[in-house]
DNA sequence: CATAAATGATACCTATTTGTAGCATATTAT
DNA sequence: ATAATATGCTACAAATAGGTATCATTTATG
């Protein structure tokens, strides 16, 4: 019950990024963050295929935001890693129910599963505030 | 985002027992769930092991409760298969919160994840009920 | 121009989860 | 007794996720 390390890095970089806006190398975000560096380098490069971010190559080169930060939510990022189709799923892991909607986790379970869908996508990335250290 | 497979077989399985009632062989389950069979006979063995049911071996054996379904949570089946750390965990990976609780996401995500165990801990497979089949 | 510092791409290794197979043991029916 | 039908146990295989290593390419700077 928990997203991919994969999705974790990815908020972790992205967060990062948004409080501190300036061009970044992954040496540097390695330093910070405490990401295992070539794990870290095929994250960027995937966020960056994914389009949140942008490369420059080059001795002065790294990654910067392509989009507007209040333009990349929670679930823009999740998706891209993890995909979110679990969140769509019964618990019990049917494709389709088998108790037509009748047994009592099938609500419950919805309403949570909404729940947090909607928080991930109503926060965005400018919503990620955090104290500059 | 998502149990694994064998929370959600193991969820599938007690529920069934639970709508059914009696003594049931790991062949009969395999037959009406669909959970591949060597590996629902280690899923069976592994909830006995937890103790909420125990295994009669022999011609006539099976599966069966050891306890009322209504003392039996969600939250521990999951616990006994993934453990439920993940939901005390931080959204971005961290294990001690370096924004001192700061970012937005964590009040956030704190609340949708004891809102899931909330469901979790007060469903029990006496709630899970279903038309029978 | 040469070097340093950056990303791109890709192949490989490791650990975990999921799934398979087979033999040993127990119990019931005939 | 013996055959059939159960579970116990355990070793192995496949798929996926996480992590490492290396070489090629790009660009700024002395």
């Amino acid at each position: 019950m928990n997203f991919s390390k994969t999705a974790s890095y990815s908020l972790n970089v992205l967060s990062y990024m948004a409080t501190h806006d300036n061009n970044m190398s992954a040496a540097f975000l390695h330093e910070k963050l405490s990401i295992p560096y070539p794990y870290l380098r095929q994250v960027l490069t995937s966020l960056s295929k994914s389009g949140f971010i942008h490369s420059t190559r080059g001795r002065s080169g790294g990654f910067a935001f392509s989009k507007q930060k209040s333009d990349i939510f929670l679930a823009d990022i999740i998706e891209s890693t993890d995909g979110l189709e679990s969140l769509n799923k019964c618990i019990l892991g049917f494709n389709s129910c088998p108790f037509n909607n009748e047994c009592s986790m099938h609500k419950v379970w919805e309403e949570t599963r909404n729940g947090i869908l909607k928080v991930l996508k109503s926060t965005s990335l400018s919503d990620l505030v955090r104290t500059p250290d």
